[in-house]
DNA sequence: GACCAGGCACATC
DNA sequence: GATGTGCATGGT
């Protein structure tokens, strides 16, 4: 318990001191932070980049044009960041919660307690367990871990715990052993994406350019 | 041309 | 509860 808690600190130590604080959500606006969140699902960042920028173009990428804009309009501007009638129909859900419930204000949302909006944005339909946590951590500022492909498939293959965990248990095991600091939380998540996308990821136990055994090599 | 990327909902067993 | 499938573009 204890150990593990001072082994992920450290972990994390070792990253900061690599790579510094990474600074994460990239996103002008919280707005653009939780649009941004939903069109990354699945996705890489460099896809969803396009996807915003023409947005931006467009003078979209706040709520009250794009709860205006048509759902075919909008999916065409995100058509580089793939699935984008699904993802189109997901932001429409979105939006329509924003408004009905919160009048389409992210202040007025987010002076709802953590765990409640949680669930109500888990009630969303297209936002899940990731996306409701991304939104909450960086553009809420609510200390929720959030959980990737990357955390469950370094921290597994070290074993932290089983490959077989599900999403809460993942994020139950690092909010059990990590002071609730919205600061770290943050930056955890974002060292963990940096190493999952720069690192290899060949299947051999010792392979040193996997990211944990880099990351145990250099805490040796 | 195969494989992957900062998931999620839905069907089926 | 676990497992499989569709959704889609763009980079390697």
């Amino acid at each position: 318990m204890k150990i593990t808690s001072r082994l992920l600190k450290q972990i994390y130590k070792v990253l900061y001191r690599k790579h510094g604080h990474r600074r994460w959500w990239p996103g002008d606006s919280r707005f653009e932070i939780i649009l941004g969140a939903i069109l990354t699902q699945n996705t890489s960042w460099k896809n969803v980049e396009k996807a915003i920028a023409k947005l931006k173009l467009h003078r979209v990428l706040n709520a009250d044009a794009l709860y205006r804009l048509p759902e075919k309009k909008l999916a065409r501007l995100i058509r580089s960041a793939g699935y984008f009638n699904i993802k189109a129909n997901r932001i429409k859900h979105f939006l329509n919660f924003l408004y009905e419930k919160y009048g389409g204000s992210l202040s007025k949302m987010f002076t709802r307690p953590g765990p409640l909006l949680r669930q109500e944005l888990l009630e969303v339909k297209g936002i899940g367990p990731e996306t409701a946590d991304s939104i909450l951590l960086y553009a809420g500022n609510k200390p929720f871990f959030v959980v990737d492909a990357y955390t469950k498939r370094i921290f597994s293959r070290h074993h932290f715990f089983p490959h077989t965990a599900s999403y809460d248990e993942v994020q139950a095991f690092f909010m059990k052993h990590l002071p609730p600091d919205v600061s770290l939380f943050n930056d955890y998540h974002a060292q963990i994406v940096h190493i999952g996308n720069t690192l290899c990821f060949k299947r051999e136990p010792d392979c040193n350019s996997c990211p944990l055994n880099f990351l145990f090599s250099l805490t040796k």
